[in-house]
DNA sequence: ATGGTCGGATGCCGA
């Protein structure tokens, strides 16, 4: 099974792009961040004509999230628990049903800028609610795969220019160190686990502004994360950096790993 | 038309 993340900044801007890569992504699950469109304006036609089964979960004109699958799904959930008022649409789960049922969980954690502020309190409250939901599906004891645009930059490896980032809510050592207290609880890093050594990158993320995708200034920000469960069953992860070329690409490119499920 | 660059939604905001 090959489950793919992918932030597309605006489905309807991004949908040959998207489709481009889909075609030759042989991904079976793909989980999408930025989808901008309300449930209503997804293009769920397109996709269901081209074998995907859609599950989303928009709002209107920012965030919103989706599933694409070409397994059947089950328990599809929407909203990331803990706070009744939050109204941004950023979390989405389903069970996928291969091989093996493995659990997704895809994500767009807010951006948290500026720092310090509403929006940055907001980002570390969310993580907070993130750590919570990650124990429970650790707890579950089965294959988890929680992934998505975490918009933290993990460690200076993770940038070009570090040095670039500091003072942001992507690198503040807060924002770092609530991701690393819920991954420490059990969760792998699958691009980690296929190349611990590397000095440098890969990057998921390439700003539009100031050249920053021909210059390689980029950062990684899109990340999966694996239960124990879901770690033994690793095959291979990637990122696809080709999809930061073409026509109209998304500022992120997908990220991947595949199980053996 | 909206700073740089995009997308979506307006009469800029969020990233």
């Amino acid at each position: 099974m090959k489950i793919a993340s992918f932030n597309i900044n605006g489905v309807k801007a991004r949908i040959e792009a998207l489709t481009d890569w889909l075609a030759g992504s042989e991904a079976d699950v793909v989980v999408l961040q930025e989808i901008k469109s309300v449930d209503e304006g997804f293009p769920r036609e397109h996709f269901e004509d081209l074998g995907w089964t859609v599950e989303t979960h928009g709002q209107k004109g920012f965030n919103g999230v989706a599933i694409l699958s070409k397994l059947p799904l089950e328990d599809v959930t929407r909203g990331l628990p803990g706070d009744d008022t939050d109204e941004q649409a950023r979390y989405i789960e389903a069970t996928v049903i291969g091989a093996r049922a493995v659990r997704i969980a895809g994500l767009y954690l807010p951006n948290g800028n500026p720092a310090p502020g509403p929006k940055y309190d907001y980002k570390l409250a969310w993580m907070e609610r993130l750590k919570t939901r990650a124990e429970e599906l650790l707890a579950g004891e089965m294959p988890v795969v929680m992934l998505g645009d975490y918009n933290v930059i993990p460690q200076p490896r993770d940038a070009a220019k570090p040095e670039q980032w500091t003072g942001d809510a992507l690198f503040l050592p807060e924002s770092r160190a609530a991701l690393r207290r819920i991954a420490a609880e059990g969760w792998s890093d699958a691009l980690r686990l296929a190349d611990p050594f590397t000095d440098r990158g890969p990057f998921t993320f390439w700003d539009y502004q100031a050249g920053a995708w021909p210059k390689d200034n980029g950062i990684r920000i899109d990340h999966l994360l694996l239960s124990p469960e879901a770690a033994d069953l690793v095959e291979e992860s990637g990122v696809d950096r080709a999809a930061r070329d073409g026509d109209k690409p998304s500022d992120h490119v997908p990220v991947w790993v595949r199980l053996a499920a």
